[in-house]
DNA sequence: ACTAATATGTGAATTTTGTGTCATAAACAA
DNA sequence: TTGTTTATGACACAAAATTCACATATTAGT
């Protein structure tokens, strides 16, 4: 029922009225939102009656409520513990990311092949990649963070899958589908920006056109 | 005419067919394709009929002749120079990073606001960010990278913006409109993430209800 | 040369996603 | 209390994206 775009949309709604909450603000207008964000209000009234959230006719939606609605809905009560596979460049980055923990995302261990990479006297514990599998399981992870080399992907996935995990947020080029039992979401930076020359060389072209 | 859904499916296209390319095969068939990718045929045979891409009834595409259209298409006749604003950790494992130069982009410059950051000695020079207009003038870039601290991304992007880019791939998470003359992409990894952690909490609640 | 098989290409049908419209409830003013 | 304003919520409508269905061209076998 609920689709990929609406969660991002009420994310985005999230981020929105957390500004305006700490602008002091206690109550929204649909159109404020929908103005911002460039979107129509029906959508946001759509979306917000999609997930319960109510308001009141001629007096808007009140900001702190929607605000732990949409908590509830993200499943926001408990911190979601994530692990990072391939503590490489891009891996690392992430790992010392600072911008997960106000979301109630801790990254809580990394994991490589490399033995020099591996050392648990810091904030966050990288482990050689062999004890992947027990980490998950004793630790109850659901969802990991796949920064591996391409070359090694399908391995890795093939393991994390074995052990059980839910969901793996993939940076790696390779294109994984999902299953029942396993969500694979792909992040492939290189199609984003192939993706963005695109669209500014055909806008260059037809400017000049014109 | 075209929209990004399109642009991205073109990207996966490519990667399969590349990859099918390197096994010696020499035609596909558009259910070849649509099997793996997970999609229907008739949305392959759509998507190349739109990029003018055809093939022989009965006979299917010739691999060779299809890969040359896509490059035709996304403009990789040249290479397409990309700077990098805000050398910091996702910025400097961006910069190193070697698949792009792959796909004919090439990463021309860092620019950062640290005196000790900026370093010309290095492969890729990274420049003070004071350079960075006159730099996208002279050297006519269209393409930036941002991946400053969250606090002063709406100052570089108008910074940017005034130094007639046209386009940004914006790693902040602040969201940014696109305008006519600037065309900005939001990568939120977070909110990947969070959406990522919806899914999964979902698929589990369904799960143990049967 | 004829026939059977088969994959493309395309218009129609369907599904999905987003927008317009408006009756209605709430708030406020007089 | 009554009237006026106004934003929600529901639903009809529109647009976009995807799939279905099949006529048609092409190839291969006999
Ligand atoms: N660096 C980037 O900016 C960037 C951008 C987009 C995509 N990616 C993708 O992300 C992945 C990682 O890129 P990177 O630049 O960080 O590479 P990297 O080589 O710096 O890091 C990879 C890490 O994985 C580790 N590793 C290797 N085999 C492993 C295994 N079997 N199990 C666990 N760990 C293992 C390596 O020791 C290394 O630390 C690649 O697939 C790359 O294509 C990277
Ligand atoms: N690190 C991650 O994994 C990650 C993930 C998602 C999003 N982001 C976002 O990417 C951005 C960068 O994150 P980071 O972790 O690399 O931070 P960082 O602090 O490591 O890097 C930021 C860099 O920008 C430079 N900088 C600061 N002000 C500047 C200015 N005015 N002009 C040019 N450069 C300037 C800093 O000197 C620093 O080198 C942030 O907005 C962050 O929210 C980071």
């Amino acid at each position: 029922m609920t689709n990929k775009g609406q969660i991002l949309r009420l994310l985005n709604y999230k981020n929105l009225l957390k500004h305006l909450q700490s602008l002091g603000f206690k109550k929204v207008f649909s159109d404020n939102i929908s103005d911002t964000l460039e979107i129509s209000s029906s959508l946001v009234r759509k979306d917000f009656g999609n997930f319960g959230i109510t308001g009141n006719r001629k007096g808007g939606y009140d900001i702190d409520s929607i605000l732990s609605k949409i908590d509830e809905i993200l499943g926001k009560d408990e911190i979601q513990r994530v692990i990072i596979v391939g503590v490489g460049r891009i891996g690392e980055a992430l790992m010392s990311y600072q911008g997960f923990i106000k979301e109630g995302i801790q990254i809580v261990a990394g994991f490589d092949i490399e033995p020099d990479k591996t050392k648990t006297d810091t904030s966050v514990p990288i482990y050689h990649i062999d004890k992947v599998s027990d980490f998950i399981i004793e630790n109850k992870i659901k969802i990991c963070i796949l920064t591996v080399p391409q070359m090694v992907a399908k391995h890795t996935v093939d393991l994390l899958s074995a052990s059980g995990i839910g969901g793996i947020l993939n940076f790696t080029p390779i294109k994984f589908q999902s299953t029942s039992e396993l969500t694979i979401n792909n992040i492939n930076i290189v199609h984003e920006l192939e993706n963005l020359i695109y669209v500014v060389n055909k806008q260059k072209e037809n400017q000049s056109k014109t």
